[in-house]
DNA sequence: TCTGGGGTCCTAGGACCC
DNA sequence: TCTGGGGTCCTAGGACCC
């Protein structure tokens, strides 16, 4: 029986407009935000002073506007948030090397084995908001419990500049009447299906027979119950044993909607070069192509051409991504064009062994069937001999 | 609420092979 | 020629997250 888990859930509060703040004094306690650079852009960040508005990130700039006119707004700078990130996750690492990098402002910490070393959690907990508050000037929020849901949970219910431990005990009181659209995973539609089924809380969810979750919503049934419940035995995976991305892409909302070709081309163009030119910074080759298509009214479709040989040529990305393009009819205006490019093969790390294993096979089986055809022995390994 | 851009995982049907 | 079952890959779409 191993020991009882302890893990932290990390979670920066407002974290792009906190950053902007902390750069830009002037901006401290207005309603201010973070959004993207065209007009057609969202708000990726709001911070506490917007969100009496009812301001939050996802909502269009124009609407955002409309419900707060005095709104400050900040064009949003990827890199330095980050920079700023990783400077973070450094300073969790002093901490213990079991750290998840789970988002750019999010980590789990596994501080189980770590407790002799620096007493309580609660105390290690105290003393990382205080080293990021007093080097980067930020504030976060921390959720402390036996697993990952419920350390994410605590987080979330604290915020911002949170603290809150869940101990084993609690679990029970602290899920009975929470809304299970709380629960990191259960999304609007899930919420719904829920409902229906005259689910409402964690508590209602927990006692639901196992059968009918599972007859309702398959495989996920399983991980809804043990929500329920409170359990969660996903383990954390440090930032040291993360898996290679599995997909690389980029997509662009045009300024205004479009059916001319030569403008579509030329997006089409950029995007594709700007994928390539990720996967050889990242070192990928990739063998899939899938084109992404959003018209005016929102319908949006995905068509995707895997390749004979894998590559990272922007040209080659781009031929491919066009010839899908003009494979479809396109009867409405075009918004939003998407280049991503999957089953991506780190450069250098010639075939996992995987792949190897795989290669072999089709060759054993290859060799089976010529046997089959010609009698045994017709094709063997030249070793044998 | 006229709705960005980066991802991951899951499902389900059809092709194809044995 | 017709039949069946299992496995894998490809494809498209959808839910969810930050």
């Amino acid at each position: 029986m191993r020991n009882e888990r302890t893990i932290f859930h990390i979670d920066m509060d407002a974290f792009f407009i906190s950053v902007e703040e902390r750069d830009r004094p002037w901006i401290r306690g207005k309603p201010a935000a973070v959004c993207g650079s065209s007009s057609r852009s969202v708000i990726t960040s709001a911070n506490y002073q917007a969100r009496p508005f009812g301001i939050h990130a996802g909502m269009s700039v124009k609407e955002a506007k409309r419900r707060c006119p005095s709104l400050i707004l900040v064009e949003g700078d990827h890199s330095k948030y980050t920079e700023t990130a990783s400077r973070i996750f450094t300073i969790l690492k002093g901490f213990t090397p079991l750290v998840e990098v789970a988002s750019i402002d999010e980590a789990y910490l596994d501080i189980t084995d770590s407790l002799l070393l620096f007493c309580s959690p609660l105390h290690i907990a105290q003393g990382i908001k205080e080293r990021i508050r007093k080097e980067e000037g930020l504030t976060c929020s921390i959720g402390i419990a036996p697993n990952k849901m419920l350390a994410k949970l605590g987080s979330r219910l604290k915020k911002p500049d949170g603290l809150m431990v869940i101990h084993k005990e609690e679990i029970g009181e602290i899920l009975k009447d929470l809304p299970v659209e709380k629960l990191h995973g259960i999304g609007p539609k899930l919420a719904e299906s829920l409902k229906s089924l005259g689910i409402f809380t964690c508590g209602e969810l927990g006692r639901t027979p196992l059968t009918l979750l599972t007859k309702r919503f398959g495989v996920i049934g399983e991980r809804l119950k043990e929500m329920g419940l409170g359990k969660d035995e996903t383990p954390l995976i440090p930032f040291d044993q993360k898996e290679e991305a599995k997909s690389i892409g980029h997509s662009v909302t045009l300024e205004e909607d479009t059916l001319d070709p030569q403008k579509l081309k030329k997006v089409l163009f950029q995007l594709s070069e700007k994928v390539s030119r990720r996967m050889r910074k990242e070192g990928y080759y990739g063998k899939r192509v899938t084109l992404t298509v959003r018209y005016c009214d929102f319908y949006t479709l995905t068509k995707q051409k895997t390749l004979s040989e894998e590559t990272h040529s922007g040209s080659e990305i781009f031929r491919h991504s066009l010839e899908i393009f003009e494979s479809l009819s396109h009867p409405k205006p075009i918004r939003l064009l998407g280049v991503t490019v999957s089953l991506l093969r780190k450069e250098g790390v010639q075939l996992s062994l995987f792949e190897k294993k795989e290669k072999r096979e089709s060759l054993l089986k290859a060799m089976d069937r010529i046997n089959d055809r010609f009698g045994d022995w017709t094709l063997t390994w030249a070793g044998l001999y």
